[in-house]
DNA sequence: TATTTTAGTGCAATCGATTACATGTAGTTT
DNA sequence: AAACTACATGTAATCGATTGCACTAAAATA
């Protein structure tokens, strides 16, 4: 039981009276194989319950057919679609994907691309911890000839190629949406705004405004963290203000769920009085009681396209430089919590 | 560029003018090589960039320090948890973690087993699909001499571990909780009963209203896919019923959901009228405006404890017969939508 | 000083599969 | 029948790291 019973090319080709090269060369259905030895190799695998040491073959042609994907977490919904999305893409061409967290951290980061190039993962999917400044680990995996790809979070790297969303647009998207059902003060609640993505939320929201002949107010900005209870504070201040705000736009679901319940608590009624809007389209935003307008950001999408950027340069033999950019569309999707007029638009 | 300037430890043996297998041992801290040569060794290995290829210690080792997960699909919060688990407790221990989804598809498992075991993965955790019956592929993990180790879903095969919750203890805490709170026709929405968690977790039910000298009746147990709408279907062929049930311990969170969704429709207040329990609990349950209660899995401790397991059967070097079964305990979430005397119940 | 011990290295095989090159054997051509 | 072409297969090196066995030189012992 302990000996595994590993049946190799050896044994086959023992079996058959042949050199390993032979049996190797069945297999691979090389041509310069005759039919007869072909097949006579083919059902003996069989009989004898063959199974192709990939690790062997690895090491031979210098090809893992493992990717790895890092992530901050692997159980956030938008993640692990990702990683969905990759891993369907990538499956029927023989990969696998072998999964990292980072818990945001760079340090961790940094480890796990190491341990990964040491595992000699032909591809490396990542995204980026919002620690992460330095990007020297990333040029590494470039230097030993391997295959990056940013997804969502990403920093400009040259030879990295990157498959995220249109953030400008969907903050913009969003705030227009707003405006088109009469909220005339729009407040933000933004990320990080050193964050690449946060910050294109955050411009595409004051560029709509600017459009509509909206004049932005910085007092309606709020820097939030991603959690219900960033959200209830913020939401707390910003009701405190004299000229309170009929709408805001959330850069996150979490945030958008918090002012929602804070606001409620406060008798506002929402969409009548006050209209909301959150990022992300996290599942339970269309099973709240009061279903959550939101952008979805197609994860399974991204992960499916950026799992076909890397097969194209795998597949394009060429030198590593090549670098591709994929800009997806954001979907907004239009729920209760910001939609005055239920029966003109298409609800989800 | 392309020559992935890949550093061996003949390249640093050549440097040195020592055999490569000096450099080895030194690298692994072999007591037989000199403290000198030790320290030359890996300062020069430092100055190399040398990164020792895993492949080939695993090719020659026979242990690749890769473990395969199944699951049906990686998107769903509890799954995806449980491999955040695994992860977290492999981790440290230099083990990465391959993804595979089977999509409730026997032969797409079989399949993943298959290339798993040519990766020579050193174990395979799986939550087997709800299509599965055959457990031939299941031994022949087993006869490879890999570890096989199931969680959450399993079949009785010998030999493999296995790591799950008390499906019947769930069920009797959360009905026996509905009884707690005045119910006394407490219907069941269960999943398909040849699936043995579906059928512990109605065994559970049943065994808890006898317990409470209520009599269990066939009319209230209703077969339900876990979706939202399997759920708003049983709830209206529920409320058909002449006499109507005062509660529903249902098997799904999603189930659950779609009750409340379809019994809000017609009135019924929860939980004045009716209360209600769903099982996972999945994030959107505190979420909910009416917040639902639901049994907690502890999909992230069931993962680590899976992972332990599978270290402790890799640490006792005996022979692979080792057989673990985890049961753990679930924690009943109670909130609102069933939770009539909020003042007393600690609620979440 | 002769002999045994021991610390430190090297040699070469091994893990399993692949592949350039060499070899052999029909069958074809002249 | 001699010469050559194709086709089929074998030989042996290779990928990178590990390790049992052999070996040398220095240290310890007699």
């Amino acid at each position: 039981m302990k000996d595994n019973g590993k049946v190799t090319i050896y044994d086959i080709s023992k079996r058959l009276n042949v050199s390993a090269a032979t049996v190797s060369r069945a297999l691979n259905n090389n041509p310069k194989i005759s039919s007869k030895t072909r097949e006579l190799v083919f059902t003996t695998a069989k009989e004898m319950n063959y199974k192709q040491n990939r690790l062997a073959q690895a090491l031979k042609s210098g090809k893992s057919k493992n990717v790895g994907v890092i992530v901050p977490y692997i159980n956030r919904n938008f993640f692990s679609s990702i990683i969905r999305g990759i891993e369907e893409e990538l499956g029927p061409h023989g990969y696998h994907v072998i999964i990292c967290q980072t818990h945001e951290q760079m340090d961790t980061e940094m480890e796990q691309i190491n341990t990964l190039l040491n595992t000699q993962v032909d591809g490396i999917f990542m995204s980026i911890s919002k620690s992460t400044t330095n990007i020297d680990h990333f040029t590494k995996v470039l230097q030993e000839g391997k295959f990056l790809i940013f997804f969502d979070r990403k920093l400009d790297v040259p030879g990295v190629s990157s498959v995220v969303i249109d953030d400008f647009k969907a903050g913009y998207m969003s705030t227009a949406h707003l405006i088109s059902q009469g909220c005339k003060r729009i407040a933000h609640f933004s990320g990080d705004l050193n964050l690449e993505i946060y910050k294109n939320r955050h411009d595409g929201y004051i560029s709509a405004l600017e459009n509509h002949g909206l004049k932005p107010d910085p007092r309606y900005i709020f820097t939030t963290l991603s959690n219900v209870e960033s959200g209830a504070a913020a939401a707390r201040k910003m009701w405190e203000l004299k000229e309170k705000p009929d709408a805001v736009f959330s850069a996150s679901d979490y945030t958008a769920l918090g002012a929602v319940q804070e606001l409620k608590k406060q008798g506002v009624r929402i969409p009548e009085d006050f209209c909301i809007s959150g990022f992300s389209n996290e599942p339970f935003t269309q099973y709240m009681e009061l279903p959550m307008s939101s952008i979805d950001q197609t994860p399974l999408r991204m992960g499916q396209i950026a799992a076909q950027v890397f097969l194209e340069q795998v597949d394009s033999d060429q030198e590593l430089s090549i670098e591709k950019k994929v800009v997806l569309s954001p979907e907004l999707m239009v729920r209760k919590s910001s939609n005055r007029s239920l029966a003109e638009l298409k609800v989800q």
